[in-house]
DNA sequence: ATTTTATATGAGTGTGTACTCATATGTCAA
DNA sequence: TTGACATATGAGTACACACTCATATAAAAT
């Protein structure tokens, strides 16, 4: 037997932090660079202006959180999105904020 | 003439403050549960098993970013959710995190 | 082997924010 | 008017988290 009013709660915590992950600055300008197609660490610190440290620190939460991949290539890591799922709603997130001006 | 590099991160900013409306437990759950219709605030702390002050801090940040509308009713004040933006990027969101158990 | 380059990561700091508590405001009932 | 109820809100607190700085790890180049 189960217990669906704790499993909904569960779910909508699950959904927190789906949008959590799309809910930074860096993070958002991360995924929208990689969109574009796979880039190395410093590309990506150097395309935000932002610090390499900076940079390493959320692309380990993205990598904890599956949104990105990694691969080695020589003595730079390679980052890319990992499935469309995270395409889609930056894409709707996107379109809504960009349409609605919130 | 237009600073289209400017305008996007202005645009990526705007998204990042619609994601974090959903980004949080408490503001989630009281979307969740306007979506089957209008509540008072006190049936939505009871429902949520969280205190009124709480609650009323939260639906003023739902107010603020125009996410719920307000209307008083005698003592009461009956909250909804105010456009199907909202709505359509909650199911989203929802859908994806129940499907995949990120 | 040593140095240089690319990335990762631990510790510490500052800021944002979700809560509690106390209290203000507003509305109805008696 | 006074009291009870419903909601809002300011102040204070605790915690999360995004950054910096220093340093570790790892691979290539010399």
């Amino acid at each position: 037997m189960h217990d669906h009013k704790h499993d909904k709660l569960v779910d909508i915590q699950e959904t927190v932090k789906l949008f959590k992950i799309f809910s930074d600055y860096t993070r958002l300008r991360i995924i929208e660079l990689l969109y574009s197609g796979e880039k190395c660490v410093q590309d990506i610190a150097d395309s935000l202006e932002t610090s390499q440290s900076a940079i390493s620190h959320q692309l380990k939460l993205l990598r904890d959180m599956n949104v990105v991949s990694a691969r080695k290539d020589g003595k730079q890591v390679i980052y890319n999105l990992q499935d469309n799922h995270i395409k889609e709603i930056f894409l709707i997130g996107y379109s809504h904020a960009t349409e609605c001006k919130i």
